[in-house]
DNA sequence: TATAACCTTTACGTTAACGTCAATACTAAT
DNA sequence: ATTAGTATTGACGTTAACGTAAAGGTTATA
């Protein structure tokens, strides 16, 4: 398409999914493209809400979960539906974050020492 | 249990399962606890191996990549087979947790932001 | 204008990771 | 020894997140 504008298959293409799992967030409700007659049409902003779907998914949430929180990222300033509940899971939220954060780092020396153990078996049987 | 042993719901119970998960991570043969008898009786290690399971799991494993994870981990020095491709996996894994690393920065600050609306929406309705 | 290359909906299929019985066995304490 | 509380092994059920195939519209371009 030539304006700011994307069919499905893009999409598919630059984010390395299929259409088929674009069309089925769209059926989840986590995207709303147009329509040129019956064909979807993405626009930017669509394609800013399939990466904040990828990096949900990448996080571990699932994807009703992801729609409640692009339901709030896209929410007018008041439309917020009971805040100190939500202010709860909040913290839920970023302790749970933060001690994945942990886990990313003690994965990341896990592969550390692996890809030394590799080495070092690579120089013996050489 | 007294000794440094534990039951299959002692487990349970400490990591937040149930017996049936535990059973099925042994299935799939991420887990050998010893036996007395027909009983499962897990040791320290057992216990530790169960734990680098479910950091995979929040890490976004499979639990048929965690086994592999778990072989490479307990297996001796000089049993990793075809180091030279595990290289460059372990090159794709690490660019995975970086960017993975990325996602919860930006996770955690919008959670900031979504914090202060809160507070904000709070106050306005006090 | 024909035709290849897309797009659409509909609907059933698949896989992972357990859940949920049921029937039975063991174990601990009274 | 009896009984309450767990444990065990099947084995089938469930859910999420798509895959896949069928049957048919649309669109770009030669």
């Amino acid at each position: 398409m030539s304006d700011g504008q994307f069919t499905i298959s893009d999409l598919a293409g630059e984010f390395a999914l299929t259409p088929r799992a674009i069309r089925h967030y769209e059926e989840l409700g986590l995207l709303h493209p147009g329509r040129r007659g019956t064909v979807r049409l993405f626009s930017e902003g669509d394609r800013k809400r399939l990466r904040l779907v990828l990096r949900g998914k990448r996080l571990g949430f699932s994807l009703e979960q992801i729609k409640e929180m692009l339901d709030l990222h896209y929410a007018r300033p008041g439309e917020i539906a009971a805040p100190e509940a939500l202010l709860g899971r909040i913290e839920d939220h970023r302790a749970a974050l933060l001690r994945l954060r942990e886990d990313v780092g003690m994965a990341l020396s896990w592969l550390e020492i692996l890809e030394e153990r590799c080495r070092g078996h690579l120089k013996k049987s050489a």
